[in-house]
DNA sequence: AGCGTAATAGCCAAGTTTGACTACAGTGCC
DNA sequence: GGCACTGTAGTCAAACTTGGCTATTACGCT
């Protein structure tokens, strides 16, 4: 529940505003919202007394405009919220992993080759995140720390570049997937390698 | 629908077993499945042809158990999710990034000390990962991409430690975190620093 | 002036996810 | 034997999310 902080910040403000801003954070991408769930969330946060809606006002016959204002409540709660993720650790779902994780149903050769393909496309997200970083209109209209919010994912990003190589070479290698211990062992059967198409 | 996955791995199997199974690879953490979630998803994709039950059975007054398999339709289905998820780039919602956003509204010290914090956090789940990648249970017992799967977490978190700890330290040198381009902007206001409390 | 497109606001029904709950069978301990 | 606890198997209503829909105004183009 980020939208609160939002509002906190824009106060006061109305849902659409709201929508295009995170719009132009591309908040659908690392936050979790989309733009349906805005009008819900801001209900909710009313009705839960975090936020209070300042006025309704209505232009021409388009539908009415709700503007919406944090009370004190909301505020300690989005402290406590905000505190809460800053000190937790908490790793967030990952689908390329969980897809990884069914390495053996995947034929070598493409395996090796998507985890090429993966690095060259995170290569790409890194040159272009450094182009922003170095463009004015990071560096001049937005706060420092959007700049290093970049300099974390491009981090993330080497690292993980780095890795895809690594393992796109032990799988052509034709290492077995097996475990060490037992070479022969019992359950495996049919995904022991490649496809088993 | 990685559970499409899990299924075709374990033929036949009933919903229970696939809880067990998710449970024992933690899996609520890096996929974004909850018991709850599993019966649903078996009877829809089963309603969705790519499933289909193979019997139901009733041990004594227990709930009767339905076993599942997978079906052709099913099997393609599954190589055509699978191959998009290793061939896409695809980054998923970060709540901490999200948090992060909103570093103005944190007193600088407790941002720093926070970011320390979560520096020696990924530090711990660095050591903690890379023994159980020397221990017997993974070696023997786990196919090797699961190490490959911890080498991944692993080269991932030692980046954001050293992110974090250099974040700190800017944090802490007082910058100030309006764009470089306009010092007394508008718009900023109340924002420029620290918490507004 | 007429027309198509984009922007403005927000609602809503349908689909998903979830955590809590039921209900019984073994198992170990006193 | 009786009791508490854990494991088995799954259901369900409530909460949440979503993407599509409506309906109007503004704007650009010919």
């Amino acid at each position: 529940m980020m939208i609160l902080g939002l509002v906190r910040w824009m106060q006061p403000v109305h849902g659409y505003d709201v929508r295009r801003e995170l719009l132009s954070w591309s908040a659908d991408k690392w936050a979790n919202i989309q733009p349906g769930s805005i009008y819900h969330a801001l209900r909710k946060l009313t009705d839960e007394g975090l936020l209070r809606t300042v006025s309704v006002e209505q232009v021409g016959a388009r539908p009415a405009r709700t503007t919406y204002e944090v009370t004190a409540k909301g505020d300690d709660e989005f402290e406590t919220l905000l505190r809460a993720q800053w000190w937790q650790v908490q790793e967030s779902p990952d689908p390329f992993v969980a897809a990884f994780s069914f390495l053996p149903a995947m034929p070598r050769e493409e395996a090796a080759a998507a985890l090429r393909n993966r690095a060259n496309l995170l290569r790409a997200g890194v040159e272009s995140m450094r182009a922003s970083l170095d463009s004015d209109w990071v560096r001049n209209r937005k706060p420092v720390h959007v700049g290093w919010m970049f300099e974390l994912w491009l981090a993330r990003a080497e690292a993980e570049t780095a890795w895809c190589e690594r393992i796109a070479e032990r799988i052509e290698s034709g290492v077995s997937y097996l475990p060490a211990g037992m070479e022969q062992a019992e359950g495996w059967s049919g995904w022991s390698d490649g496809d088993t198409k």
